[in-house]
DNA sequence: ACCTGAACACCGTTCAAGT
DNA sequence: ACCTGAACACCGTTCAAGT
């Protein structure tokens, strides 16, 4: 009789989890992860190749997570830009709540500690959606400012490198309201013009 | 007579750098910075006190060239417009030629590993005074939502997280002049909308 | 089939000893 | 004043051996 399986993709997830959000992603050591789990170091390589794939599993568990919400969000709203503007909300709140996972998801130090595409794919579809029903035209560069923005207002604030005072929060809404109005208007006369102008002077990356 | 001055701040601020860029993070080691700079790793701990002052060398490093860049712009153009979409153009430059200390700029792993905040002090003076010239009221939460959208646009594109296909070089250009144009119609009609909206519809964090 | 102890090559860090 | 070798407690990872 072999011996019963006490590790599993879910219980490793949750542990290393557990022990990212409460010590640090440093802390998500082998041997860690290995106690939490009941079990020795050696044993986990009979579930993950290496290191970097218990980040992994922390980062598509964030994805899945994070993409339950946003994907609940969508058509919530009969006006797509209080959709949207709940999206970020959805977003903010997870990187509060779960900073670190919420750090591997996007940014990963390394390409193979972050999720998988098809762990990002339910996130991203649901996001391109509520775009779509927001901007016109080509929803992709639209998609990308806005995540660009909330990935990177969520990050730097957990990274406490909002020093300056001011309210943090109000900095989020007055971003949040600055690009989802800004999306709409999108083809409105004043828009592309810096680009042409700056074309003109020369280089395309001015440093 | 004592010993010869073998390592200096800067010269260990070059060989940290010059690792983390070639091989990453996770490969600036004291042991590695020690052989680059010609010493035995014990000897770095006359220098620094943990193997984070080393990374956060790097951050100030990264922070002093692109406070440099940036302030070199500002007053380039009577069009403040300009000196954003320049400063903009650096900081995606810098990002693009330093990823690994540009990462610890923002986002370092660790507070500790971050850049000092007198390190920041020019870069973000300088920021500030371009958004200054350019949007109306007060500066912080524009230059907040700016500098968040141009961090996690650098960040994710480094981070290869613009796997959907596209250009990204447009999807850049799109979201700069969707902000810079945004943050200089502030106060017109059509702002704030969607706060007063979703405020009405619940809890400020809907999830 | 899963788990284990022992082992290897590496870390970061400390410290007494050298010049 | 700076550098060093030796040492410590830790990693990640491999592998032959157990059940």
């Amino acid at each position: 009789m072999p011996a019963p399986q006490r590790v599993t993709a879910a219980s490793l997830a949750a542990a290393a989890r557990t022990i990212a959000e409460s010590s640090g992603i440093d802390a998500v050591t082998i041997s860690a992860v290995a106690a939490v789990v009941g079990v020795r170091p050696p044993s986990l390589y009979k579930h993950v190749g290496h290191r970097h794939d218990v980040l992994r599993l922390i980062a598509d568990d964030a994805a899945r997570e994070l993409g339950d919400d946003v994907t609940a969000l969508v058509g919530t709203s009969s006006d797509p830009r209080i959709v949207l503007a709940g999206i970020a909300h959805a977003v903010r709140a997870f990187s509060a709540r779960s900073p670190r996972a919420a750090g591997l998801l996007f940014s990963a130090p390394s390409p193979e500690a972050g999720p998988t595409s098809e762990g990002m794919a339910p996130l991203i579809g649901s996001l391109l959606d509520a775009v779509r029903r927001t901007a016109p035209g080509d929803p992709l560069p639209a998609a990308r400012t806005l995540t660009a923005w909330v990935y990177g207002f969520c990050t730097m604030e957990q990274a406490g490198a909002f020093q300056l005072g001011g309210d943090v929060d109000e900095a989020f809404e007055f971003g949040l309201n600055t690009l989802v109005d800004a999306l709409t208007r999108v083809g409105l006369p004043g828009r592309a013009s810096i680009a042409a102008r700056s074309t003109e002077s020369g280089s395309e990356y001015p440093q």
